[in-house]
DNA sequence: TAATATGGTTAACAAAGTTTCACGAATTGG
DNA sequence: CCAATTCGTGAAACTTTGTTAACCATATTA
């Protein structure tokens, strides 16, 4: 969940399908969709998912039938979303595994600041490297911190973003949009380029022809360590 | 949370916490209850909690109040409960930083499992370290005392609170305003600059290029100990 | 192959944020 | 009661970082 946390969106009501997808995506998730449980199944076969909203009621197997069985191989975090207010309903849906319960009609923004609440809980899976070599030096991602040896090379600390929104994906090319989003940067994409201008001042023996951070053209900028 | 997870209830009302008291004791949990937000910081001071319940309609400082300014230091998580069920209520509720929120009157048994839900999904609270290492230095927590080896190296009284409000979170960025209330601290926000600076003196080999007590520009301090 | 377009690099600058200094009020200990 | 120390204040110096614009490199196409 290094870059945008990948919601399930799974309703059988195209137009909420869409209105949260839309809605979603634009406040910084990456959204997919499912019609019914038989389709969601299928894309969480296929792709990794960090929340899923589930309507309850759909035709064929219910947003509760299915929270039920996917809790029994996956710990995934779920959010039900039905048109039932009684607290009976709201007491079976939590008592089948799902971390909150939304009634609708409701507020966009309420459903948001639920999901965050959840996430915000949700250790991230850790997968990337602890650290990465570049020649002489060392970067270690947690810190945030370049080393000689044992001693730091002072980084500013826009540059110690980027150089860890790198580091994570080694070989990997990412955008500059990308880039902005995960080293947390404000502003326009040019700014990535004069960010990696600097960095490639202190991690390159010679900056002119980079041999760790090198420029994708028209894609972006990837890191290959040692 | 090896034994049983520990509750704090604040709710002026009597009736209310004795049976919500009652009602958690039953049902597997340490239950300690407070009357009012003094109240409750007061315990919070004294002992550890893994979960707050908080009433949000109290008299002096509300549920809501008490929850905003809990969240500039600590990530407990925290339940708000209140008379009032309007969606800008929940959404101002969530926003405050709180964990989930519950309308009265509740299903006692459905305060039960949002109570398990957030409790699930609660890392174990890392216990606060003892002591931290910074080099050929050693911070005691307790005693507020920096040592080499054996001898003490000489904190004034400001320094070791603020450096032991760093070493308490290690690695987490505190803001200026989270560490003058983690530290009680006087005053304005800039004082933690010029006491870092000293800190730093102290603490570090080379102050220019800190190591251990970095800077996050636009969030506040962090303290990686070794 | 030259002309053109597209995209990348970098210097110079301004705005915002951080560090550090000198000062003085408040506190402490002899 | 004095001297020493601590610690907050405000200001000046400095650093970081986004913006702009000029320049350079690489691809495309006539």
């Amino acid at each position: 969940m290094a870059e945008k946390p990948h919601i399930l969106v799974v309703d059988d009501d195209r137009r909420l399908r869409e209105l949260l997808g839309r809605y979603l995506t634009e406040n910084g998730y990456r959204v997919t969709a499912a019609t019914d449980a038989g389709n969601a199944r299928a894309k969480l076969k296929g792709m990794e998912f960090d929340l899923l909203v589930l309507d309850v009621m759909m035709p064929g197997e219910d947003g509760m039938a299915l929270t039920k069985s996917l809790r029994e191989t996956s710990e995934v975090p779920i959010l039900l979303l039905t048109a039932m207010a009684e607290p009976e309903n709201r007491i079976a849906g939590l008592e089948s595994g799902a971390d909150d319960y939304l009634t609708k009609p409701f507020e966009p923004r309420e459903l948001l600041l639920r999901i965050r609440t959840i996430l915000r809980r949700t250790p991230p899976p850790t997968a990337a490297p602890k650290e990465v070599r570049l020649g002489v030096l060392r970067f270690d991602l947690e810190r945030e911190t370049l080393f000689t040896g044992k001693t730091p090379v002072p980084l500013t600390s826009a540059e110690a973003r980027l150089l860890k929104a790198l580091a994570m994906r080694p070989g990997e090319t990412l955008s500059r949009e990308a880039l902005i989003a995960a080293a947390g940067i404000e502003a326009t994409s040019r700014v990535v380029d004069v960010q990696v201008t600097r960095l490639r001042r202190k991690i390159e023996a010679n900056p002119k022809a980079p041999l760790y951070l090198k420029t994708v053209r028209g894609k972006g900028y990837a890191l290959w360590p040692d």
